[in-house]
DNA sequence: GAAAATTTGTTCGATAAAGTACATATAGAG
DNA sequence: CTCTATATGTACTTTATCGAACAAATTTTC
């Protein structure tokens, strides 16, 4: 019915699609871009087509600086649901990890869908659980002592919302979502590159040994 | 209608909520027990009244000892409530911290009757939104180097849903939720006494000044 | 009341990461 | 083709935590 890559959108039926696909609104994200606007007037849902969205923690409210990567969401997902329970964005940053699309509405149209599409709370509370699992292992990750080993994670993690092997971002990027030194990254980065599974230059990173890093991320 | 102190239970009326007591037992929880069963054919439902409930994150699955405490769930909520959207466990390891009562029911009746009564869904969605913002700060406190102020942070947490003041745990158990050595924590525990913010002895604490806990936590 | 179990106090060296700083490399703009 | 901004490489000191061990104190058990 529509190019409608979104999962979540895609679990509707032809016709839920149209109906909430009429007041959406196709926007490009671009890297860094803030989605956040956590007094706004009129809070907006976002459905990714493509590239990610980071749930960010920062350690001091609003101070965006330093903080910690929770969750990140691609094409499997949306940001900003909770407003169409009602509720606020809480503490959350929303920002664009690697350029995309998504499908935007407003909050409160979907918050009225949903009174007349139970079916929808239901799909999206599954949802949040699978999210919530999410935050709770990467939460358990970030505590390890091992900045290599959380390198991988967040390194597999982004690469399952892109192309396979392909991401855009550099040190000081992943430093900031991790929340440890950008030196940190370089060195540990560095490491993975003369084990021959990852390489990278200015930005630009390929993962070599997708496997291999799945592997030893397990641990 | 019933002695109900839940707080989840209570937001229902008074009919829903003897519809939902139908097939719910009280039972006592004692500090230790282990509420999760994986796999557990019949998923149950806790709806707790009293004491503390942690969500705890093994850093290897099923591995108990050792691991990261992200929640802490009292008679302000519930645990299980994945299990009526039709979704397992996870990865959680759920244990009692402190002693108390819940009301316990099979998921697959309230699985049932939440297509009676769609506003449930939507209750016990914005109560998975709100642990999943306190998840996610829970995540980024223990990201800090600082043990002393999660200490602090975490006894807030179990006081706030027991006895204002009085709390029932060992350094060992705490060091255990926090992902760090008992040492460390008796160290950090010590300080305190010493500033005259707490009190204890042999697994019993008291916290002797909330408010100035409350403060340094924020900063 | 003596023995066992549990909880807390304390120490030591090893290690990983923090903070800070500066040098080098590469890309893009003019 | 040079300049400038950005990205990465590397070094050094300081600090907090880890892991492991053992001592001391208090409660429980027999």
């Amino acid at each position: 019915m529509f190019p409608l890559p979104n999962e979540l959108i895609a679990a509707l039926t032809a016709s839920e699609q149209s109906v909430l696909m009429r007041r959406a609104r196709l926007i490009e994200l671009k890297c860094g871009d803030i989605l956040t606007s956590p007094d706004s007037e009129s809070p907006m849902i976002y459905f990714i087509t493509s590239g990610s969205v980071v749930l960010f923690v920062p350690f001091k409210p609003g101070y965006v600086s330093k903080g910690l990567a929770v969750g990140l969401i691609g094409r499997e997902g949306a940001v900003g649901l909770q407003s169409a329970l009602g509720l606020g964005v809480g503490s959350f940053i929303l920002t664009v990890q690697s350029a995309g699309y998504a499908y935007v509405m407003e909050a409160h149209y979907l918050q009225n869908l949903i009174k007349r599409y139970p079916g929808w709370l239901m799909l999206f509370s599954r949802y949040l659980w699978t999210t919530y699992q999410g935050i709770a292992k990467l939460a358990a990750m970030s505590h390890s002592q091992d900045i290599k080993l959380r390198l991988m994670h967040w390194l597999l993690l982004s690469a399952k919302r892109c192309e396979p092997d392909q991401l855009y971002m550099t040190h000081d990027h992943i430093a900031k979502m991790l929340g440890v030194r950008r030196a940190s990254i370089t060195l540990a980065a560095k490491e993975l590159k003369d084990e021959g599974l990852m390489d990278y230059s200015r930005g630009r990173i390929r993962l070599l040994d997708i496997a291999a890093l799945h592997k030893r991320t397990l641990t």
